[in-house]
DNA sequence: ATGTGGCCACCGAGGCCTATT
DNA sequence: AATAGGCCTCGGTGGCCACAT
């Protein structure tokens, strides 16, 4: 049992982003019907309510769903952030959780600021030019101990992705309805090697800047092939058939033979 | 003893905003000292960075100094909301907290935009016309009790204003300094015959949008005035003359003479 | 200097329109 | 129809400038 991620094999590493994701996505589904529910009928006042929604919905969702928390707080960009010690079979590791919500009327990519970004990419454009975006997220926060001994908190990158369109006339009333609820586990910088060694191996595509503009790049992450690279990486909590007002509890993972696979799972309500 | 803030009496009322902005100076001049450090040296990507911050630190300081909370959420332009229940002399009243961060080069006043505006509001500019503004806030949220009568939650609002200036080739590596930290509890609107009962008698102001553009109207809040209308209403944590670096805990208030008085209080490091 | 008004600047977040395949 | 690329819109937040007192 040791306290420094930098130790852990890739395994080891890969299994800490799994059962945070994990525990992200039973929150998600216990508060899926709340979130439903303020989404489609909060009133908007300007065309941006929905980012605000996406923001507040995901943090009403995580914030009752926390680990032992570490006593140590900084500001930005990031919607939800939380430092605390995550309790694993390795040992338990200090680490900052990063939770960006997105709210988009498309279900099939997220946009990242360079900001948000945990690994440093590369990817090969349709036109055959290679571009490349470095990692705008720290790999862990560096934290004094007790005794002086510097603490490494690992960095967790995980995007709550709400997809939804709008609604007019609803008989209902509502404004717009949340179809899909997507949370994606982006690998941390380390793991570089399984996920992008090259730029025709990847799940990173071009931005949403536009550089005839000269705007800041960005890029974009594609739920199709971050979820062939690695299964779990992409939840889908969906409305879809849902009788009970709550999203499928299903979590998408892959079995021994290598074949993907999605498990119901039991969930409380709030 | 009863739960319906609609049966206090005006000052009773009064009472119940002062006592919530007691605890909220009270949070904030204890995170004062974090919240400064925090607000100094995160660099900025942007320039608008320091909207952020306020937001963030605001929550920081208020999340750990709440009271009985409501198992009820909405989601919205508001940067900090809890629904609680509130302890006061009179009963124990659900109140909804509403809490807005601001970020200033300036200290004299603060721009609220209408969904942010508690008050009907109504003034002169300088040039002799009157103004009016309808409140955007609602004075209080419908809940259903158990046994299905009505329960109302009192809306009371609260602006945190950090005010700073940029800093340039600062010896300490800051990138801006705070200088003060406002705290202003903006009347209910059923104290407007108190506070604003004609165009003439306000600590509103012309807001800071522009008519010949068409933009959404907006509207100031002056500090002075609003002071001069009732002291304790506007709070001000003040880093100047500080020597531990946390702002000097002051309250301000007014004595059975009217007088405005000033009173320091004791606090705890967190 | 301070108190008031108010024009704009900036920039974060996506909607959407186009090409391809 | 689905995948990619990328231009441009919208709107929230204040910086700042200009007068007036």
């Amino acid at each position: 049992m040791h306290q420094d991620y930098r130790l852990l094999t890739d395994d080891e590493h890969e299994a800490i982003e799994k059962q945070t994701l994990r525990m992200i996505v039973q929150a998600l589904q216990q508060y899926s019907k709340e979130a439903k529910e303020i989404f489609e009928v909060t009133p908007a006042p300007s065309k941006s309510e929905v980012i605000v929604l996406a923001e507040d919905l995901t943090q009403y969702a995580l914030e009752v769903a926390e680990v032992y928390p570490i006593n140590k707080r900084y500001a930005g960009f990031i919607d939800y952030k939380r430092v605390r010690w995550l309790p694993t079979p390795a040992g338990l590791f200090p680490q900052v959780l990063l939770v960006d919500a997105k709210a988009s009327t498309e279900n099939g990519r997220d946009t990242l600021q360079q900001s948000q970004l945990p690994m440093d990419a590369e990817y090969r454009k349709a036109d055959g030019t290679v571009e490349q975006l470095r990692a705008g997220v720290f790999p862990h926060m560096v934290m004094a101990s007790v005794t002086g001994q510097p603490l490494a908190a690992v960095t967790t990158s995980i995007f709550v992705h709400f997809y939804y369109r709008d609604l007019v006339d609803d008989p209902a009333g509502r404004i717009r309805e949340l179809l899909d609820i997507y949370v994606l586990a982006v690998p941390h910088n380390r793991l570089k090697a399984r996920y992008n060694p090259n730029p025709d191996a990847t799940f990173f595509g071009a931005g949403k800047h536009s550089p005839a503009r000269g705007e800041e790049p960005r890029i974009r992450v594609y739920f199709t092939r971050l979820r062939a690279a690695c299964p779990w990486r992409l939840q889908q909590l969906t409305f879809a058939g849902s009788v009970n007002g709550y999203t499928l509890p299903l979590w998408r993972d892959i079995d021994a033979a290598g074949n993907e696979t999605r498990d119901p799972f039991l969930y409380l309500s709030r």
